[in-house]
This record gives C-alpha cells, structure tokens and sequence, in this order.
DNA sequence: CTGCTAGCATA
DNA sequence: GTATGCTAGCAGA
C-alpha cells in the first residue's frame, strides 16, 4: 500500500468536496418513531418488560453515528425534535394532525433519554415549541445555504423534499435514498421549487390535511409540468376536465389553507434557541463526551457501545483531538472536525480500498490481518457452486472504511499483472488455517468450501453476519445488501451491475478488476460494519446470544456434512426411469382413448378442458385463480365416478417421481467425488428449520412403495452403512413441555403410545380398548394441535362434519387443559409483543399478528401456535448435530453425517464403529436438552436409506 | 428468457 | 391447519 500502484475509491458522497463547509441536520421526530417501530423491543433488562425500553435510544444513536461517518468533515451539527405542545398550523386548522395517536408510552419515557444521547454525541439538540421540527430544519437550512454552507438533512420524512436546492440534499440514512435536485424530479416527477404546490395538490393523509380528491402523484405531477405551478393550475381550473377538475374547483376555496399547511417554513425566529444566527456558531458540532456517554451506555444496558468508546478512548489519544474529552464546552471550530474521537465502532475517514497487485503490497496487508483482532474476510468466485467455485479474488477489512482486494484469477481484456493465485494462497494459508485468528463473513459456510477446493481448511471464524441477522431478525432478509441497507443505511454495487443478470450474466472473472475491487472491498468492509452494528445487539441479550452460537456451531457442522455428500447410485436410479418412462407411457395411451383425443397429461389446464367441457364431469372445487382444481383431491373424487381421472392420478404420481428425482438425482452427482452434495440453507425458514436444496434431499419420498425405492438409492460404500436415528414424536413432546399439561406429561414419561393416550382420554375408553380407527383420529389431531388447527381444518381431514370435529376439539381440551391455555397464552402473547419464542430463546416473528386483514391475522396466529414447537425442534437437532460432530472429532471417528431431515440424522457408519454408533448416537441426541418430558431418539441401520428406517 | 401458477414431495 | 423446494406448463416479454 505504499510504493505499489494501486487505486483508491471514495466511497459515500463522492461529491463531498474538500473545503466545503458543510452543515448537518437531522430530523430527529422521524427517526425516533421510525427507530421505535423498526427495532425489536429492547430494555435496559431484556428479561423484564417493565424496564426502561430502549429501542428508540439505540436506533438514533446509531443512525447519528452512521451519519457522522459518512460525513466525517461537517462542521455544523443539529438534531431538531418537535417540541411538546401545539403549533401555528393548528390555530390555522384545528383538525391538523388530528387522526395522530398519541406516542406510545414505551416511546415517551425515551425522549429525554435521546436527547440526552445526542448532546452527549457532540450534536446540537433543538425542539422549539410553536413550530414544528421541520420548520426549525427549514430555516437552519436556508441560513445556512445562503451563506454558501452545504446542508445535508436526514430526514425519513418525504415531505422535505420541498427544502432542497443546489446547496440542500435530503438524505434518508436508513434506507440510503438521496434527494437532489435531480432526485427529486426522478422520484415525484417535478422539480424542487415545485414539491410544495404538488404536496398541497396531493394533501397529506399522516397530518390530516386534505389535498384535491382523486389526485394522486400522477395528476398532480402531470398538471404541474403542463401549467407550470399551482397559481398557473388554479388560473385554468374552469378549463380542467374530467372527475378531476370537477374536485378540483371544490377545492379551490382550501388550497391556499392547504398550502399554509405544508409549506415549510424557512423563516423563524429561533432567538433563544439558536443564538448567534446567522453566524451558525452556536451549532457547531462538538467532541463526543466520551466520558459521560460512557456512563450513559452504560446507564442504558449497551455494554458492548461502552466498552467500544472505552477501548477508543484510551487507544486514541491523538493530539488533534485536543486534550481528550472535554464535557459540554464547544472545540475549536477552526479545527473543522465534528468528530475527532469517534467510537472505535466506526472511525470515521472516507473509505479506502487497496487494491494489492505486488508482494510489497501484499505483505503490507498479511502483517495487518496477522495483527488485527478480528478480520472480514470475502471471496468472490467463478460459480456460485459452493463445491464448484474457484477464488476470483479475496478481500480483506480490519477497520471500518478501509478494505483490500487482491484480484487473483481475473481474465477480462486489459487485466493487469496479478499476483499467482497459488503462491498467495499458500502465504495466506498458515492466517486462515489458524484457529487464534479471529474471522469474520457474510455467509461463511459458503467460503469455506471455497477455500477447502483450494487445499484450505480455514479455522477462526468467529462471526457470521448473516446468522447474525437471522438470529435477531429471522423475518427479514439476511443478504448483505439487505443488511447493509437496513442497518448502516449503505446503498453498495449491486451484483447485478458488474456482471449483469439472467442469460447475459458474465462470470466474476470477466469483471474489470478495479470495478471489481471496489464491489469486493465493499463487501468486506460493509460486513465488518454490519457486525459492529448487530454483535452488540445479540451480545447484551443472553439468549439471543445462545441461539447464535447454536448457529455458529451449526454452520461448520453443516458445512462439513455439506462437503462429505451422499452417496447415490446412479444406475438403479436410471433403470428405476427407464420403468416409469413405460409406465407413463403406457398411461398416457389410455388416457388418450378414454379422453377420445390426445392431450398433455402434464397440464392442469388442458385436463380442466377434457374434464370439465369435453366431458362435463362435475367441478369440485377451484384453484386459487378461479380455475376449476384438478389436484389429488378432486382427483380421487372424481374417480369414484369416472375412469379417466384414476389415469390422471397415476400418471402424476409417476412422473413427479421420474421428474423429481429418478431422472435428476443421477444428474446430480459431482463428477470429482462421485457423490450428491446438497446445500442447506441456514438463514431461510422462518422457524429455524434448516432448508435443502440442489438437490433438496428433505423431500425424498417415503409414503408409499413406489417412492420408498428412489430411497433403495441412496447407499452406503463399500464397508459401511447407512443409519438413519430420529426423533420419536419431538413435537408432541415439546407440546407436552412448553404447556406442562399434566395428561400429556405423563403420557410420555410413562412411555405411553402418545396417539393411542390420546384416543383414551378423547373417545373415554380404557388404552386397551382403542381400536385403531380412533388411534388414527387421534393421531389426525395430534397432528392438528400441532399446526394450530380449526375445526374446520379437522373436519376435512377425517371427512366428518364440523360439528363433530368441533366435539372432538372441545373433548380434547377438556382432557388437556394445559395444552388449551398454551394455545391461548402463546395467541396473546404473540399479540402483544409480535413475536413468540422457542424453548431455548429463539425469536420467531410473526409481522402479521395484528393484522387488520382477517385471514391473515388468523394465518399468523396458527403460525405463532406451530412456530415455538418447529422452532424447538429445529433448535434440539441442531444442537445434536454440533454434539454428534463434536464426538465424532474427538474420538476420531470414521462415522460421518450426511443428512438432516429435520427431525432426522442420517450417517454413513463404517462396519466396525456400528455398535458404538447404536448406543452412543441416541443417546447424544436424547441429552442434548433437559426436557419436563424424555426425548428419545430411535436409530435404525441398513445398506440404504430405506432399510435403515 | 423470466416470472407466475398449480401441484406435490417431505417433516 | 405449520414449514419448506422443485417441476412442468404457460403467458408475456
């Protein structure tokens, strides 16, 4: 990074010139609320929800040191609130904001708090009563740009846009959005000087002014490029036709009271407030008080924010940040430099990405990731076959804002001189091999494999932002795009623009190598900001912190069962095609006679038109889209009745089968090992559930015999076996747990067949006497409990009628009292807080709880039923997965795993290590946890899948 | 070539 | 009635 060539990126305003003086201001009002609501509910003690919350806090606190960053050379420093009482516009318009609920209690009791953090963050805190924060923005703003200062507001609020000029960009620090002139005119389609007219055409809904009926942003948009301005659109309202016009000359007599409303105001009297305007000097921006923010953090329960400031503070003590911290006096303004002493979290600087092309340089990076405490690490590649993909190049960042790439197989025209991919991997071989060299990804499972294709088993990793995300967020998106965009509002590359998409897509390896270095660097560096920022968050709650360290663990032992692949036999699978093929065929001929013409057996739509107008066989019921159904059920109906739908039924039972996998397995298999390697998707189901795919071996076919031997094929090697050990009714159990209903507990701590019990007590017999039609109704709703069932949903599913599937229901419950107050405790619960819980703390949001719309709501009540149980489930195998792992290293064992089917693991045991397998796999699985209620693991062995079972 | 739907495989 | 992923067909680029 010395004397090498290499190329540097600003990155963030880009157009930030050097000498401008620059003034910041931000809209507290609406990050406070938009904190508050985007935040999950935190407390000074996440464990007691009386306590001090403290969402809002955190949210502007970090949005303020976002901002600081991207904007490290602002002089000037406000943060305007609106203050408590009413303004001028509701003398003008009584009813102005009316519909506003009032501020949640849990948001109140943070605003002296908030204001207390951002004057402890060297910013200046305004709230001004008579007039709202944005009419204080509005007039810092002007004052400022009129003397030639630059004014960045940041504001969530749309309604600003109305400020912007030359000198005033709106920016949205949460979502990265940036209005300027000409993104003004992009987004709403008019120019800066006309947002007020358009707003006052418009009205605003939030604040309860009313704009013209039936205009939208379209016709108020489409007006104003035609007449020019309001004035110009009143003027001509006699000429305006249509519906629109007509509203429009109704609402003649209010525009001028709707545009008192709106406008911004840029001209008020802040004597007292802000003494010394226009000379701006009683807002510039201070030093942070280190010392009392530490205390503050503290305060409010965010050790990790503290102990950052605390590190800094002593590491820094740079002459030019004066004498250290200083309480409440303003710094020198000449300085210029609004955060001398930032946090450790986020030092400020523009950021900085090397690109490393010569060994000198290249050293120079070595000796800083040997150095460094924690390391983002990225890889980009030729495939995104994790088995498949070769290094591209690797990036590197240690401190936020500066980052390297080493390009390193790139083959574009006009690539310069890399250094040899081998040779740099092997010098970085003994860093990334080291355990005691803390790592850091997006996705690091992904990574892994790439460097293993290369020879490289890398060891430290200690973090994964996107487990990270999906521990704390599990209903949001975990890619780091996402990640950076919701939480550091960063807008990076997009993928899609270096190597386009689709067919046209080009490999990374075709990528000009600086723009590729920039899109890398970025990665890296944007991954080591979004861990400062989410590591706190899961560090200060134990729980949370626990299923994330489940997670981390879990990643590596996927990645290992991942890379270990299953072994398949292809030829059975390929004769097994060649037999359906006859079969369907054969189907297909008599489908044709029966229908009297030939037709694609494949299509519903085309069966719809045999059956329904051709043959005018009876419409069951309807698809989703009004299309009369042809699924399995109707199906079987209509075969009562007709023989052409049981060919139907058949036909698709095979060809899903020959499709799905006898045809596609074969293909599957990776020609360097000779075995399937699924991936497993950590970050995906909203339960905690794992996902599989390419191939998805979580849907292998087992219900009935035709499909049980697509099962045959998936075979031990020579001197092994296959041994399949799953859980014995996991759910149920955790039922029985979470709700400690008596009945239920007993059930299985004696032992008991759980779905004959439960016939017992439901039908009233002895457990002797169930006969098994009552079992399999039992069983039926078992398994409706489960999945949060209606009468309705039971009454299909046994073909009775409602009323006696409400019997049932209501039997059951009296049985089991304790399972109908979990029901209805984990309902309300979910209601009040949005979320419900696994056993061990894993948070399942449910964003749709209290939603207005009926089925939805009703939707996400049974999922808030269902979700604790898959959620517990998901969390106890993957807990056996890391033990079982963790026994097999350490005895060295020769047994590998190589699938997880949810409540299931499969593992390829040598001959020898059997028994030891037999007795000690169960019982690992079954002492994962300390349940009210036993678990118990069951194991069986064979030479394939199936006769393991 | 892409995105949607209908249908269906598993726990 | 919960949670997923994959396929074929088909419509609109």
């Amino acid at each position: 990074m010395h004397n090498c060539p290499m190329t540097e990126f600003a990155s963030a305003p880009a157009d930030q010139a050097e000498s401008q003086p620059q003034l910041l201001l931000v809209d507290g009002s609406s990050y406070l609320y938009r904190a508050f609501h985007a935040l999950p509910d935190l407390r000074v003690d996440p464990n007691d929800r009386a306590s001090q919350p403290t969402g809002a806090i955190r949210g502007v606190i970090n949005m303020l040191t976002v901002l600081r960053k991207q904007y490290p050379k602002a002089q000037y420093a406000v943060c305007v609130f609106d203050a408590p009482g009413g303004t001028f516009r509701d003398d003008i318009y009584p009813e102005y904001k009316a519909q506003r609920a009032p501020m949640p209690d849990d948001l109140r009791s943070q605003i002296a708090p908030i204001h207390e953090a951002v004057d402890l963050l060297g910013w200046r805190v305004l709230a001004v009563p008579g007039v709202e924060a944005d009419d204080v923005i509005g007039t810092l703003a002007r004052t400022a740009a009129e003397q030639d200062i630059e004014v960045i507001v940041s504001s969530g609020d749309k309604d600003l846009a109305q400020l912007v000029t030359e000198r005033i960009t709106i920016i949205d620090t949460m979502s990265g959005k940036r209005r300027d002139l000409a993104g003004v005119q992009t987004e709403f389609g008019v120019p800066a000087s006309l947002m007020v007219d358009y707003q006052v055409l418009l009205g605003d809904s939030v604040d309860n002014v009313p704009g013209v009926d039936k205009v939208g942003p379209k016709t108020a948009a489409k007006w104003l490029t035609e007449y020019g301005s309001l004035d110009a659109i009143v003027e001509n309202a006699s000429k305006i036709k249509g519906m629109a016009g007509e509203n429009l000359r109704k609402a003649l007599e209010w525009l001028p009271t709707g545009r008192q409303l709106l406008t911004i105001r840029t001209n008020c009297d802040l004597t007292g407030y802000v003494d010394g305007l226009p000379s701006l000097d009683a807002v510039t921006g201070r030093e942070i008080n280190a010392e009392a923010m530490v205390e503050f953090y503290k305060k409010y329960g965010f050790k990790t924010l503290a102990k950052g400031l605390e590190a800094g503070q002593s590491k820094t003590a740079s002459p030019a940040a004066g004498s250290g911290p200083k309480s409440g006096s303003n710094s020198d303004p000449s300085t210029g430099d609004l955060f001398a002493d930032p946090p450790a979290a986020s030092r400020a600087g523009e950021l900085k990405y090397d690109v490393v092309f010569d060994w000198p340089a290249f050293d120079a990076w070595l000796a800083k990731i040997e150095a460094a405490e924690l390391t983002a690490l990225d890889t980009e590649t030729t495939s995104l076959d994790e088995m498949q993909a070769r290094i591209v190049g690797i990036s590197f960042s240690v401190t936020p804002g500066e980052a390297a790439y080493i390009p390193l197989a790139h083959t574009g025209p006009d690539t310069p001189q890399q250094l040899p991919l081998d040779e740099v991997l092997q010098r970085l071989k003994p860093w990334l091999e080291n355990p005691g060299k803390k790592k850091l990804g997006q996705h690091i499972k992904y990574d892994r494999h790439v460097f293993a294709n290369h020879g490289i088993e890398v060891r430290g990793y200690a973090h994964d932002t996107m487990l990270q995300s999906y521990v704390l967020e599990v209903h949001r998106p975990h890619g780091l795009a996402s990640l950076a965009e919701r939480h550091l509002g960063r807008k990076g590359i997009q993928y899609e623009d270096l190597c386009g998409k689709g067919a046209h897509q080009i490999p990374f390896a075709q990528v000009a190598v600086d723009k590729a270095a920039e899109y890398s660097a970025e990665d890296s560096d944007q991954t080591l900001d979004v861990h400062l920022a989410l590591w706190p968050r899961l560090e200060e709650n134990d729980k949370l912190r626990g299923i994330y360290e489940l997670e981390m663990e879990s990643s590596e032992a996927l990645y290992r069962i991942e890379r270990t692949g299953v072994l398949i036999d292809g030829d059975a699978l390929r004769v097994q095609s060649h037999e359906l093929g006859q079969r369907i065929l054969a189907l297909e001929k008599e489908a044709h006679e029966l229908a009297g013409q030939p037709f694609n057996l494949g299509s519903p739509k085309q069966i719809g038109e045999i059956f329904f107008v051709k043959l005018g066989l009876p419409v069951v019921k309807k698809t989703a889209t009004g299309a009369p159904s042809t699924d399995e059920e109707v199906l079987e109906k209509l075969a009562e009745d007709y023989p052409l739908p049981a060919r139907i039924l058949e036909h698709r039972g095979l060809s899903k089968l020959k499709g799905t996998y006898t045809d596609k397995l074969p293909l599957m298999v990776n020609a360097a090992t000779g075995r399937v390697h699924t991936h497993y998707a950590q970050a995906v189901a909203v339960t905690g559930r794992l996902s599989s795919n390419d191939p998805n071996l979580q849907n292998i076919p087992i219900r009935n015999a035709e499909g049980r031997r697509v099962r045959e094929a998936f075979v031990a090697p020579p001197g092994c076996v296959i041994a399949s050990a799953d859980y014995s009714q996991i759910e149920l159990r955790i039922m029985a747990h979470i709700s400690g209903d008596e009945a239920l507990l007993r059930a299985f701590t004696e032992g008991l067949d759980v779905h004959r019990a439960t016939a017992a007590e439901v039908f009233g017999v002895e457990t002797e006497q169930v006969t098994s039609e009552q079992r399999r109704y039992a069983k039926v709703i078992n398994f409706g409990l489960i999945y949060g069932m209606s009468s309705f949903g039971l009454a299909r599913n046994l073909g009775i009628d409602n009323t006696a599937a409400r019997n049932y229901i209501a039997r059951y419950f009296e049985r089991y009292p304790g399972v109908k107050k979990y029901m209805d405790d984990t309902r309300q619960s979910a209601k009040d807080t949005g979320y419900v819980e696994t056993v061990f703390g894993r948070r399942l949001y449910l964003p749709e709880i209290n939603s207005p719309n009926g089925p939805r709501r009703a939707g996400a009540e049974r999922a808030a039923i269902n979700a604790p149980m898959q959620g517990t489930a998901a969390d106890l195998i993957k807990m056996s997965m890391v033990q079982v792992q963790k026994a097999l290293d350490e005895q060295q064992r020769k047994t590998r795993m190589i699938m997880q089917v949810h409540d299931e693991l499969v593992l390829e045991v040598p001959e020898a290590e059997v028994e030891w397998m037999r007795s000690e796999i169960p019982r690992l699985m079954a002492g994962v946890a300390a349940l009210k209620v036993p678990l118990l693991a069951e194991v069986g062995v064979g030479p394939n899948w199936e006769q393991a079972h």
